[in-house]
DNA sequence: CCTCTAATATGATGTGCATCATATAAATGC
DNA sequence: GCATTTATATGATGCACATCATATTAGAGG
């Protein structure tokens, strides 16, 4: 092979996170081949080289955008019990800083709506983002109560999207509070 | 005038509830001028003449969605106490019914995620529905707490939205039921 | 029954996009 | 430094769509 080993690799890369941040800037459909690839550098002609079609490339990003999130979150609750760790998520996820930057956030946040409309492919990436979230929130839980963590994640993400629709930045940063102090209620955390 | 007079203003009517309809089932873009002309049994070019853009019909529609919802809640409340009206909002809002049918159920549900990234107008209509529906689940609640209305109808709308990402129908079955049993408490209507 | 005008249809234009066939260029091993 | 092969670029094709200019038709008023 002429271009080092790893070259295509790489460059797989850096297309697949540019894919994970559009995707959830612009969502799946509003986002173009050209665009991902001159992002990278590169030009559209080159990308069937890396993935098969645009659906396959979505799937992939958000598989990689919920690893992501996932592995920061374990970085940041490493070695803290349930009761911390889940207190440190909400923190993280029920934010203005959440609600800002949708392109480095939660996919549940930012794609809630459009992905039942989306290809079987995207689809179960999707599902298989949700449910490794659900899985983690469980096993914070006591009694690992796996519906319990479903619903939290859907009062979770319902908050953080329905924040971005408010205009009124003040009224937006209440309903974050107001959901921060109920999720930890839920959660056993505060009385 | 030749038409009726009624005319004009019944087929705008008409184009508007297909629109409303399918915007909700297919999202703002994955919708076409022409295809909801011709769920009207019309064609694409007569649009212009009702609406002047193909934005100002989303928005018209998700007005006219918020509208309806509205309008069937208002009259299915009717008459009962806040307490009374919030449990069969609930019982009416995050059921299996309302997630296999987007396309007659809320606009938060349905939009949430990709509405803050439509055109000013379509964001306008989409905040004044929202408002609304806070407005109205306020008035239900004792004290009038916006912000806990606010906080309810972001895990309300999240939990349907996020029961349409699973594909276990039990499971999501009992997402739906564990946020219902869940803002009932946060209501003060169960214990 | 005919006229006239508002409502709708036809057809054209331009744009943006995914996809693919083919051309070019990069850089490693010789 | 050259040949070879692999990565990327160019450019074409076809489709879906919004918009608009122009043509046609429906049907109430005379």
């Amino acid at each position: 092979m002429r271009y080092s080993d790893t070259h295509k690799e790489e460059t797989r890369k850096k297309v697949l996170k540019a894919a994970a941040k559009a995707v959830r800037a612009k969502g799946p459909d509003g986002v173009g081949v050209a665009e991902i690839m001159a992002e990278v550098g590169l030009t559209h002609g080159g990308f069937y080289a890396h993935f098969p079609n645009k659906e396959a490339l979505v799937a992939a990003a958000i598989d990689e955008a919920f690893g992501q999130s996932g592995r920061r979150f374990e970085r940041l609750t490493g070695g803290m019990d349930g009761r911390e760790a889940l207190s440190t998520f909400v923190d993280l996820y029920v934010t203005r800083e959440h609600r800002d930057h949708p392109e480095r956030g939660c996919p549940i946040a930012t794609l809630s709506s459009e992905l039942p409309r989306q290809g079987q492919p995207v689809r179960e990436a999707y599902e298989r983002g949700v449910q490794a979230l659900i899985g983690r929130l469980t096993r914070w839980l006591p009694d690992e109560r796996k519906g319990l963590a479903a619903s939290l994640l859907a009062e979770m993400a319902g908050a953080v999207s329905l924040s971005r629709a408010i205009s009124d930045g003040a009224a937006a940063d209440q309903l974050l509070a107001d959901a921060r102090r109920s999720l930890k209620l839920r959660m056993g955390i505060v009385q």
